[in-house]
RNA sequence: GGAGAGGUGGCCGAGAGGCCGAAGGCACUCGCCUGCUAAGCGAGUAGGGGGCUAAAACUCCCUCGUGGGUUCGAAUCCCACCCUCUCCGCCA
């Protein structure tokens, strides 16, 4: 959510950033709301003066024994109080309004940002390691698996359907590891602090980080509850405090986190369809860090950085991709796309996404922090990435990893995580 | 799922239609005092929104779990929901 009061008085800057994000907001009737709103906040808050007034008169005459001035202080009252209950539900309408219309405007991008409608315009940060130069022709994941007996498609579309998996022997073995190969990375050498969330949260908290009210039909939603189930860790983590002052002392706050992650994938029906990249259910580490807003620019470098130490411990080829302002995501400020080489697509692919809010899931999940030496709260900045996608880094493993005769070769830094195995052999 | 108890400021806790944004305590901050420390004395310490400001000061409105209702007036009465605790049932 923006500041109402920012975007009144950059009404121009915001407007053109709204279009650089290729979006539309109609931010004239936005502002003749928000003048709306002052207009009866005043008149309310006028009548309510004169009717507290008089309420506290009423009292004090009554136990003056003036019963007579009472009962008619009393009548009078009564026709002015039924005027502030109408005022009140007219008040109340307009605020609803000017809150669910700053609910659907996206977050405006940093000035670092480069300007284009869609991806085309992300630039390249950095690339690590080069793609590997196979002297036979690679197989995809979803054969090698096959060939391994490691990862059952067939099976999972029986038990569930499309776009689910069923990991096996060695194969879940190696989902496992990675999920704790990160977050120990993450705990015991990044200084993340460990948490398991829900896997399930309320709308409120989805509002929170701004999947709501814009984003339903991406969501499942729980039947016959408030609940959804979480679509990344982002939902539950950023929530842990929603609604608290924190003191300035305790930033950064850095949470790391294992969650499944669960998404309709709607609009989407027609992309990789074939394999494990695109999944209604996935297993992802998530970073969360709140941070005060002159740090979170430093923050979001160190966490993009943390994310990507995982690829470089896994040896797989990556690049940083700094993302468009059309190709961010709602609620973001600024994001850093990491990407792995996948052989068989002969692309790099998004295996991670680090981003900094800024104040924008802040204001919406009212999370703020006290200054040293008190003062105001102010809200604080908030960022994530994934540390990474999980199911993804198996299939870059697999299909970077993989030798001749179809086995596929376990990095180094997760041997220890696979008790031992070196080799993923049939 | 059933029965009961309860949700009040940073924390503990009183208040049970008007004198209550709220006693008292703890914690914290500032000042005084005591050679340091402890104790003592005095003052202060919630959040949001509006008006006025360059900004403050100031002032008004809202907030006692959330939302509705009754009333001239609600922390206090009524209804619904949420959450916490205890007991019973069921369950990993």
């Amino acid at each position: 959510m923006l500041d109402p009061k920012f975007i009144k008085e950059n009404i121009d800057y915001v407007k053109r950033k709204m279009k650089e994000r290729g979006v539309t907001i109609d931010l004239e009737s936005f502002l003749t709301l928000e003048e709306e709103r002052k207009r009866i906040i005043r008149e309310v808050e006028e009548l309510e003066r004169l009717r507290n007034t008089g309420s506290k008169k009423v009292g004090e005459l009554k136990r003056q024994g003036k019963n007579a001035e009472a009962e008619k202080l009393h009548m009078e009252l009564k026709l002015s109080s039924e005027k502030v209950k109408e005022l009140e539900d007219k008040r109340t309408e307009i605020e609803n309004e000017f809150r669910d219309l700053l609910l659907r405007i996206p977050n405006v991008p940093h000035p670092s940002v480069p300007f284009e409608k869609n991806s085309s315009g992300n630039v390249e940060i950095k690339r690590s390691g080069s793609p590997r130069e196979f002297d036979f022709e690679p197989k995809d994941h979803v054969e090698i698996g096959k060939k391994l007996d490691i990862l059952d498609l067939d099976r999972a579309s029986k038990i569930t359907g499309a776009r689910f998996a069923l990991y096996k022997g060695l194969g879940a073995r190696l989902e496992r590891a990675l999920i704790n190969f990160m977050l120990d990375l993450h705990v015991n050498e990044h200084g993340y602090e460990e948490v398991l969330p829900p896997f399930m949260a309320n709308r409120d908290s989805f509002i929170g980080t701004g999947n709501l009210p814009k984003f339903e039909e991406d969501l499942f939603k729980v039947d016959g509850t408030d609940f959804y189930l979480i679509p990344t860790g982002e939902v539950p983590i950023t929530n842990i405090h929603r609604d608290e002052i924190i003191d300035e002392e305790e930033l950064p706050k850095n949470y790391a986190a294992y969650t499944p992650c669960f998404r309709k994938e709607a609009g989407s029906y027609g992309k990789d369809v074939r394999g494990i990249i695109r999944q209604h259910q996935f297993n992802k580490v998530e970073l969360v860090k709140f941070a005060t807003p002159e740090n979170s620019y430093a923050e979001l470098e160190s966490l993009t950085k943390d994310a990507t130490r995982v690829l470089e411990l896994l040896e797989l080829p990556h690049r940083i991709m700094l993302l468009s302002t059309g190709d961010m995501g709602f609620s973001s400020a600024k994001t850093y796309d990491i990407e792995v080489w996948i052989p068989s697509e002969n692309t790099y692919r998004e295996i991670s996404s680090c981003s900094n809010f800024e104040d924008f899931q802040a204001r919406r999940a009212n999370i703020r922090y006290r200054p040293k030496g008190g003062g105001k709260p102010r809200f604080l900045h908030t960022l994530n990435g994934s540390g990474l996608a999980v199911g993804r880094t198996v299939v870059a493993l697999l299909e970077n990893c993989q030798e001749r005769d179809g086995s596929v070769i376990i990095p180094k830094a997760l041997v220890p995580y696979m008790r031992g195995v070196e080799r993923i052999h049939s």
